[in-house]
DNA sequence: TCCAGTCTGGCAGGAAGTTGCCGATCGGTG
DNA sequence: CACCGATCGGCAACTTCCTGCCAGACTGGA
């Protein structure tokens, strides 16, 4: 593999990256949701529970989805550090220090995702990596914060994904209009969206709608 | 294959349907976005221009991006037949109507698909496509229509993905605060949305931001 | 029981978004 | 040039959304 590989689809990223996976001691990773590096899931699963050194930086808003939190949580017990960000964060892969990809767009259906060797590039993208991981806060913090919100945000990104006025939705959640408005408010500001255009964008990249 | 099955994600999909697709004398086709058949199309782009059929319903909200109609069109000059409906479909396959491929929901990243063969099912799908496909109208009717609207329709959709409120995005667009409402609404109503979540949502799903 | 903290939901005032109306402007066309 | 149609954008009335305030309900201690 050269110093910067275009990789097309995470099928094919995986497979040429999986080897890494097997015997990385360090990996460092920045996504928005739990789908993206889901092909690299397959690996550290099973094995890798000793030495190798895992931290994960997610938004909040994966907190809104409870199979999401689980799977976080049991990562937290299999040894992995998971943190949150409420920042903009592209999505990153860091191997031991000498290995970066960086996700690109989709094009055509098709994810592609540069694979960069070449140890400046690794040691910038890490320095930023490393000041992200800083400036987030662990998982545990927000947890308590948004268990209760957890519980009704389903239904509430399905009043407002199907193109429910607040009245009518607050009515079939059985809320006073007030209480649903302050559960949107709460839901946005998880997806750290300031208007609900920007809130449906998100919740769809979540895929929590 | 048995009567039913459910295939998980699109590589497998692709990997066991894939000799279908090549001998197929007609491909029945509704989807959301030009990704979700993506594999599929890399069968009867090159071969197959003779007697196969190729029918294939879209939202019109896929008018909206440029990359997106110009490739419908290409599809129209080699053959195939395109019709857009504002209703809620979901996405289908229906190969020699012998065969149906339902879409399924997104799991840990993958989707999934159901596969059908039993003759009783494939006749129901093919009679809702069937019906589907007489209320949908000709790409070539919404394309005008669209024509302009597609223009700055990009520009709207990451003023109104990045957060800004309506003054200033009009502002930054240099088009008055009417005018850009207006593009908006068009917008919405392009991706069959009553509310700015909901039109978040489905531009999302197109992959218009 | 009493108290403190939390959640609720009505109200109100304001901000943001939606829409009809209409005159101004621009690019053809007869 | 006069006319026509289409678009633009200001105005205004209206709807929807946002949020601070506060009283009432509920909960878990002390």
């Amino acid at each position: 593999m050269s110093e910067t590989a275009i990789v097309r689809g995470e099928e094919e990223l995986f497979a040429r990256t999986a080897h890494l996976f097997a015997a990385a001691d360090e990996v460092a990773c920045a996504a928005n949701d739990l789908n993206t590096w889901a092909a690299s899931r397959r690996q550290h699963t099973s094995e890798q529970h000793g030495a190798v050194r895992v931290r994960k930086i997610y938004r909040p808003g994966v907190l809104l989805d409870p199979g999401t939190v689980a799977h976080l949580r049991d990562r937290e017990r299999h040894g992995a550090d998971i943190r949150l960000t409420t920042d903009e964060i592209n999505e990153t892969i860091i191997i031991d220090r000498r290995l970066v990809i960086l996700a690109g767009d989709v094009v055509d259906g098709v994810r592609s995702y540069s694979v960069l060797t070449r140890p400046e590039l690794v040691q910038g993208v890490s320095s930023l990596f490393e000041a992200a991981w800083r400036g987030a806060r662990p998982l545990a913090g927000y947890s308590a914060e948004f268990a209760e919100l957890r519980l009704l945000a389903p239904k509430i990104l399905d009043m407002l994904a199907s193109g429910s006025k607040d009245e009518t939705a607050a009515r079939t959640l059985d809320l006073g209009v007030r209480t649903y408005r302050r559960k949107v408010a709460e839901l946005m500001s998880a997806l750290g969206a300031t208007s609900r255009f920007q809130a449906g964008v998100r919740a769809r990249e979540l895929g929590l709608v």
